[in-house]
DNA sequence: CTTGACCCTGTAGTCGCTACAGACCGTAGC
DNA sequence: GCTACGGTCTGTAGCGACTACAGGGTCAAG
């Protein structure tokens, strides 16, 4: 290992392995603007600190909650400008519940008609296919 | 309208409308292979007949029902060669079914975890807002 | 002083569309 | 015939959220 005094001067594959992100993640979320450029060595490698891994926390968990990064960027603004975020981040929140609701309603949909066709399938032996025969015949969907 | 003599003729735009598909999608599918080129007027307008309906609706309603373009070819093929598809059909449609199940358990953590958030939220006037607070300190997830 | 592991940058690819730009065609009105 | 307006044609670029290189620089150990 090269540099790794506590508390200081985290390389990049460092802060993705602390953080549980990819590597590549990491410099595309630097690239469009969500983690802040670090410091740099003399020879150009970047140094993180902590600050840098909270953040990069903060945009993992608000990905693995289906933000978009969109809207992660929203609720880093409202941190750092430290109004008063509650209001409009519950606004965020309560409107990408929405659509988390919207796709599992879809999902569900698709998941009773795959369902229904797979059991019609049975062990594959018929000579009429009912998902080919529901997917030509009618609208799969209402 | 230009010539809409009955059951000869489409043009894509009919086509589409039809359907119900957008135009630039039927062009889509047209480049990456899952419809068939159509025959050509004299002028180089394309010309599509019932089967190219009926085959572009297959692919809309296999759509509706989350397969992939790769699936779809797939499926597509099963139905062109015509064996005993229904055996790899129902395959594709079990694996397919397992994806589907999956992104709803995903989903569904999320809503869980976001409405406990929206709920504490409440009117947004906590001065420590929830969802924050959440982002920042735990693992949002299990 | 070489080897090998890491870092740097930039670019291209993924999936499933969607949206142009710029050229052609075809019909209706005058 | 002439023009205007819509439709069609092609190719290309953009979206979101990464992922995967290629081709170079750097650093520490042996």
């Amino acid at each position: 290992m090269r540099d790794q005094n506590p508390a200081k001067g985290l390389q990049r594959a460092e802060l993705a392995r602390r953080t549980g992100a990819n590597l590549e993640t990491v410099r595309y979320y630097e690239k469009v603007g969500l983690l802040p450029p670090p410091p740099r060595t003399a020879s150009g490698y970047r140094s993180y600190d902590r600050a840098h891994e909270r953040r990069l926390s903060f945009v993992l968990r608000a990905r693995e909650l289906g933000f978009s990064l969109e809207e992660v960027r929203a609720l880093l603004r409202l941190v750092d400008e430290r109004d008063q975020p509650c209001a409009e981040a519950s606004r965020l929140a309560a409107a990408h519940l929405a659509d988390v609701r919207a796709k599992i309603t879809d999902l569900r949909r698709m998941e009773g008609v795959l369902k229904t066709v797979v059991a019609q399938c049975g062990d594959g032996t018929r000579p009429d296919c009912p998902l080919i025969e529901t997917l030509f015949r009618e609208a799969a969907v209402e």
